[in-house]
DNA sequence: CGGCATCCAAATGGATACTG
DNA sequence: CAGTATCCATTTGGATGCCG
């Protein structure tokens, strides 16, 4: 028994957390691709710096979306790769990828059919 | 032919930009179950201040996501509501949502296994 | 009631240089 | 190669007061 029925709106956040971030998205899409090294994430991901690229593969580490291997190597060598919790994300992130290029569209045509009302 | 096989990561963005910002999705979360005023938004999101709740409400506005309407009233009345594009993102936040308390749940049963096993 | 303006604090993002 | 560290710019969020 709560006493705002919509307290559970603030229940959405934990999910989002995953997601938020500038570039978050980017690495996970790269990473349904496969298994990437830290120097191929940066390659694939045009524009991220090393320091904002580290940052989110720290958040997304820290809650188990994906996972951090090294190479006892010279040159050292880590690899980075989706956890099972990252994989189920693969879904979602597909649905909102789809939603988005359909609501693209949506927004073009609304906005053309606008601009050609106009007085 | 992209250079790039990942370009079309950025593509995700439109959709996730909708989303993006502290109180985007309780706003939709509020909105979901129907039309609301400004004051009940207000008072249905703890925490909120005017200024975050009319910039959201703005950017959702600008995108097509939700709709406003004004009664010339005194005093002044304001209604919010989802426009068709609005209501077609329950099914996305409600997978969020779902997988969210999965994943909750999820990380706390392997942080507690994790402390189990320290040393 | 709904909303804008101002001022301020905090979080986030980024450039650069350095290290094992 | 895969990071750290430092410093700085931008963005975001928030408190408060005023207005029609």
């Amino acid at each position: 028994m709560t006493a705002n029925p919509y307290d559970e709106a603030c229940a959405v956040d934990p999910a989002l957390d995953v997601l938020f971030g500038k570039w978050k998205t980017s690495i996970l899409y790269v990473l349904f691709h496969g298994t990437k090294r830290f120097s191929e994430l940066q390659r694939n991901i045009p524009g991220i710096t090393k320091k904002m690229l580290i940052s989110h593969l720290r958040d997304l580490e820290n809650q188990d979306i994906i996972q951090r291997v090294v190479y006892p190597s010279v040159p050292p060598r880590v690899d980075y790769s989706l956890t099972e919790a990252g994989q189920s994300l693969e879904p979602i992130l597909e649905l909102m990828h789809q939603w988005g290029k359909k609501h693209e569209e949506h927004l073009k045509r609304k906005r053309s059919s606008e601009a050609a009302t106009l007085s």
